[in-house]
DNA sequence: GTCTATACTACGATAGAC
DNA sequence: GTCTATCGTAGTATAGAC
């Protein structure tokens, strides 16, 4: 499928140059066709950027969705509740540890400090909906309903995980190693759950004021 | 001063559309002259590029740098740096919400998650010195000698300012608001100071393995 | 659907005028 | 130091062959 190969390509190139950086003839070449394929399939370059921002927004929640913990109908008791925030997160912390994230990952964040109809996309696609459902999760895990405190907190657990992928090589010069390796790995996810523990335990803890 | 002025703009496309992606043409347009200065000034685009790292680095460390918390000749007590750590976090947080910030934190985002090698003039300027100050502190402030755990919770605490920047345009959302407001950020500020204490209190009371 | 051919604009580097 | 002029290359878009 040209189409297909195309958006392999345009998501490096497009995550690596931004859409005026990126060269549509060398995106055709790597993708074994001509530019003018592009305009006939996706309309011109910006067409393109389009699509490849559906594709991430597909590819990001490809692993997500259809976990019973994003499963919005649900109302779960607060101990499922924290026990779908720690299973969420730890899907999340694989998601920026694989390869293929290394892809989007540039993408996302130059939509996300200097938004375009792109990132509207994006949120509009699973990762608004899986945010949300951080939050919702976090405010019956902590039996609070001001959700304010909770989007809060969800901001903290959430750069916890981020920072994986967007400070990627300061935690490996920190880590001393060349690549996240296993017992790193798990060191981190045991770090980061024990943060989310004790951020819920303090929420749950402390009285909402009235 | 012309070279100032460049610089400036440089930081700025550099940014937002990476080193191929920038036009010299455009950026000495901008700052009031023409392509050739750049070559005069840098010997080209590349030198350009090095030139806003070293730039972004100092740029960075200006609001860091002589700050009592970070000098590295002092052994503080444990309850000193636990404070110093605060005070890092602090001005970390009001550097990451500062619009300066804005124009240049795509560029480290750049070459965090693609090194090149602006990234090591980078981390051998103020950041690199920064973190491993933020591990010693960490070490001190929890009495443990062993610095792998303490680089994990490094990690973790700078996921959660960084994301600020990184994930800014979700963390609007989050919050739904279109800027960060006085109230949001001292919220912000609390929740990640208790983070912070939570994480150096539970490796304190976790004895250091033998 | 895919490709060729073409038109036009913009790129970075460099040489040289002032 | 700053500018103009020019070179060769590469950019997107479009029309039309097959």
């Amino acid at each position: 499928m040209v189409q297909h190969r195309l958006l392999d390509i345009a998501v490096r190139e497009f995550s690596l140059k931004g859409l005026e950086g990126a060269s549509t003839r060398d995106i055709a070449a790597a993708a074994g066709t001509v530019m003018s394929s592009i305009t006939y399939h996706y309309g011109g370059k910006e067409g393109l950027y389009l699509a490849v921002a559906d594709y991430i927004a597909e590819q990001m929640g490809r692993d997500m969705i259809g976990d019973p913990a994003l499963d919005e109908a649900t109302e779960p008791s607060p101990a499922d509740a924290r026990h779908a925030l720690h299973h969420i997160f730890d899907r999340f912390i694989n998601k920026m540890l694989s390869v293929q994230t290394g892809d989007w990952s540039l993408f996302i964040v130059r939509e996300q400090t200097n938004p375009t109809a792109a990132f509207e996309r994006i949120w509009s696609g699973m990762m608004g909906r899986m945010m949300e459902r951080m939050v919702a999760l976090v405010c019956i895990a902590t039996g609070r309903r001001d959700a304010k405190i909770a989007r809060i907190a969800a901001i903290t657990m959430l750069g916890q995980v981020t920072v994986l992928r967007a400070s990627r090589a300061s935690c490996l010069k920190l880590l001393q190693t060349d690549d996240f390796e296993a017992e790193d790995i798990a060191a981190l996810k045991a770090q980061i759950a024990n943060n989310i523990d004790a951020t819920l335990d303090r929420l749950s803890a402390e009285q909402e004021p009235q």
